[in-house]
DNA sequence: ATTCTAGTTTACGTTTACGTCAACGTCAAG
DNA sequence: CTTGACGTTGACGTAAACGTAAACTAGAAT
C-alpha cells in the first residue's frame, strides 16, 4: 500500500481520481457532469474538491443512469432534491415535475415486472428443454 | 372517414406507416430497426409488409427502450423468445444470458424503488410545505 | 397525362455521453 | 533539478439512435 498523499481525502472531501474510482467513471466522467451541471465540487485553486453531498449526489446520478434516464432528466430530478425556499409557483412546479417522474417510473416498474415474468417464463422452458436432454439444472 | 387503401391493411399485415403511426415512431425508425436486424419484415416487391409478429416484435423493442436498453442489449433479448431447436450449448447459453437480464431487471426494480420512495417523500415535503403558506393539496 | 400519396435507398447531419489526446501547471520525491 | 503522479483546460473523435434531405419508383386519383 502507497501511503495516502496529504490532500487526497481531507477531513469529509475526495478527490477527482479518489471519487471517480470509487463509483468506477473516469475523471472525465465527473468533470463532464460539472460541464452540465450535475455537479458542483467546490476548488482548492484549481483542483476540484469533492465533498460527501458532491457524492451523494453522484450516486443520485449513477442511480438515474442505471434507470435509462438522460442527463438533462438526472438534473432535474436532482432539483427536486434541493427544496426549501423556493416560492409557492416554484413549489407547485417542482411537484408537477416529480409527480411526473414518478408516473414515468411507475410505468418503468410495470414493464419490468411484465418482462420479468416473460424472461423467467422462458429460463424455465429452456431448462425444461435442457433437462429433456439429459443436463441437469445446476450444470449451467 | 377515407376508405381504407386496398393494401395498407391486408388480413393480418400493416404498412410501414401504419404501424409507425400506432407505435408513436417514424417509420424510419422502422427502418432503422430493419437495418439492425430486430426487425424482418416481409416484402411485396419491394415495400415492406409487417406481420402480427412483427408488431409483437416491435411492442417489446419499445419495452426495452422505456427501461433503457440499448438496440444491442434488446436484440439479444428478444434472441431470447426464439428458443427451441438450439444445440445444448446455445440453449445454456441462452439460459445464462437470460439469467444476467433478470438480475440487471431486478437491481434495475430495486432502484425504481428507493427513488418511488424518495420522490414521494419529497412531493410530500413539498405538498406540506405548500399547505403551510395556504394551498390545499389539490390545487397543483 | 399529370398529380398525389406512400413507399424505396443512399447519404449526410445531430444529439448524447463520454474517450482520447495535447499542452500545460504543481508539488513532493529521488 | 528533473522526474513522476496528479491535476487542469481545450479540442477533437466516436458510437448510438435516429432525423432529414435528395432522388427515385409505383400505384391511385383527378
Amino acid at each position: 500500500m502507497r501511503a495516502g498523499h496529504c490532500f487526497q481525502v481531507m477531513g469529509t472531501t475526495y478527490s477527482i481520481s479518489h471519487l471517480a474510482e470509487e463509483f468506477a467513471v473516469t475523471p472525465r466522467t465527473l468533470r463532464f457532469y460539472e460541464d452540465r451541471e450535475l455537479l458542483r465540487p467546490a476548488r482548492r485553486g484549481q483542483t476540484r474538491v469533492f465533498s460527501h453531498g458532491d457524492r451523494a449526489r453522484l450516486k443520485l446520478i449513477l442511480r438515474g443512469k442505471r434507470l435509462g434516464f438522460s442527463l438533462a432528466e438526472i438534473k432535474e430530478m436532482l432539483d427536486l432534491y434541493n427544496l426549501g425556499d423556493g416560492q409557492v409557483e416554484q413549489l407547485m412546479l417542482t411537484l408537477r415535475k416529480g409527480r411526473e417522474r414518478i408516473g414515468v417510473l411507475q410505468r418503468q416498474r410495470n414493464d419490468i415486472d411484465s418482462t420479468l415474468a416473460e424472461l423467467r417464463g422462458n429460463c424455465a422452458q429452456i431448462t425444461r428443454l435442457l433437462a429433456e436432454k439429459g443436463v441437469p439444472a445446476d450444470e449451467v
